[in-house]
DNA sequence: TTGGGTGAAACGTATGATCTTTTGAGAGGA
DNA sequence: TCCTCTCAAAAGATCATACGTTTCACCCAA
């Protein structure tokens, strides 16, 4: 299994980019969002050549990804420079993961689901009034599903199904930003039986908002389909609060790095 | 003026890239995110050399950025593949300008400002909770300002205030994915007055209510907070719903083209 | 009809050379 | 001493070319 997430984010450039571009904006991309290499700091191609014995051509391409995702910029005369925070792409696909993947993958987790929590209620709002057919007996069945494995305590089953349902809900909201969130709304909901938010079996309560939600949506009442929904999240928002250790703004401090200044 | 939407949207690679490899890849993805080249259409490097004038490794670049935003993806044997949107980093400033740019803008414009009135009660909330004492008197001093062009009638002024009121509590929210979308209510508010949806003087409410929110976030009073946004946003909501003309989902049946059918 | 082999197409990678921009240091003058 | 102006070096940007690698499409044989 030579990644583990795989599964989810795909499309970008998982199974296309060739291994030793990979490798590079991968190392680099996850050294940046961690903070390792703290914004400001300078790099040069050559540098980067030499540490991952690769040519320039892969250092240029790899250094491209980073740049349209926002985490540095290249500069005549100066170098590759690491930008600041404020500038990065963080709904890139790319950057979650990398974010994911650190230190403070708590902080990235709260802040995923802070927003999946403002948007799920418009989009259930949205939803119930442009949804097809197909997506109505969909969202049925899938809260019938769910049901079903959440009172036979099948977790692991439970979140997938959970996770398609929301998903199918942020799609036929029909607003193509909110439909991207699919995969936010995954990752949250991964996290939460991650970091052990859930329950053993999933409330009753929270079962029948599902089937509400998807009853509200077929039958076409934004009103109720947005308060149904906006019932759920209040339970997750309720968990965070409960939880909230970890500040997003927490990172650790490190001084710019400066390749030539090692010279 | 080269590019009018340069103010916005700025760090990406704005005033670093260059212009060759940059006006391929603005030209390709215009075209893509407008339709014109369908998903599934196949190009081949050695065409967009041709088509404009640059080297290999320039195309690459180019491609590579598209490629990173998820509009296309290169399949050796093959080329390149345009995507289908659902798979469109819509997220990505460059993504965005370009749609705002292209035929169906209002759409664009539409989702824009849905996931503003998503996000903002939410942010608003979590800015109650931590903002910084900085924050507060900023806050406080752009709400007053508002009023002041806002009862002048300086539109133009008005709004530029607004944006920067409306940023700061997205920032001030402590959220990172919250704070990212400072350009996008940049441009939500933006399109709003493009699009006539603006009565001449702001009406007297929403003076008041961004008094009320800038009160509420100084003093720490969330719900408070989230409420008086909420009925911002709400009247943006209504302005939209009686606007709604275009539906997001509009666009121009196309087929894919594959330049080697041409041979 | 089907299955496998094979060649070419197109991308990936490597390399060397040249162009362009930027900037920092040094020369020269006030 | 300090300021300005010039200039050369640094580092990315672009170009041209060559070779490696994967994948697909086609053909031939069973």
């Amino acid at each position: 299994m030579p990644d583990q997430h795989a599964h989810r984010f795909g499309a970008s450039s998982d199974a296309v980019a060739e291994v030793r571009q990979r490798g590079l904006s991968d190392a680099l991309g996850k050294q940046i969002v961690t903070g390792a290499l703290a914004p400001g700091s300078v790099l040069t191609l050559e540098s980067l050549q030499e540490r991952f014995g690769v040519s320039r051509t892969v250092a240029r391409d790899g250094v491209k990804v980073l740049e349209s995702l926002g985490l540095l910029y290249s500069k005549r005369r100066v170098g590759l420079v690491v930008t600041e925070p404020r500038a990065w792409n963080v709904y890139a696909p790319l950057v979650i993961r990398w974010r994911l993947d650190s230190a403070d993958a708590r902080a990235t987790y709260i802040e995923l689901t802070q927003l999946r929590i403002a948007v799920e209620p418009e989009a259930a709002e949205l939803a119930a009034q442009r949804r097809s057919g197909a997506e109505a007996d969909e969202l049925r069945r899938l809260a019938a599903r769910m049901r079903t494995l959440g009172e036979a305590g099948e977790l692991e089953q439970f979140m997938v199904v959970d996770v398609a349902f929301h998903c199918l809900i942020l799609e036929a909201s029909g607003n193509t930003m909110f439909a991207a969130l699919g995969d936010v709304v995954g990752e949250a909901l991964h996290g939460r039986t991650t970091h052990g938010l859930m329950p053993a079996t999933p409330m009753p309560e929270a079962l029948d908002a599902h089937d509400a939600v998807a009853h509200a949506i077929a039958h076409q009442y934004p009103d109720a389909a947005r308060k149904q929904m906006q019932f759920l999240v209040d339970e997750v928002r309720a968990a965070l609060e409960h939880d909230a250790v970890g500040d997003a703004h927490l990172r650790a401090p490190v001084i710019p790095t400066d390749e030539r200044a090692l010279r």
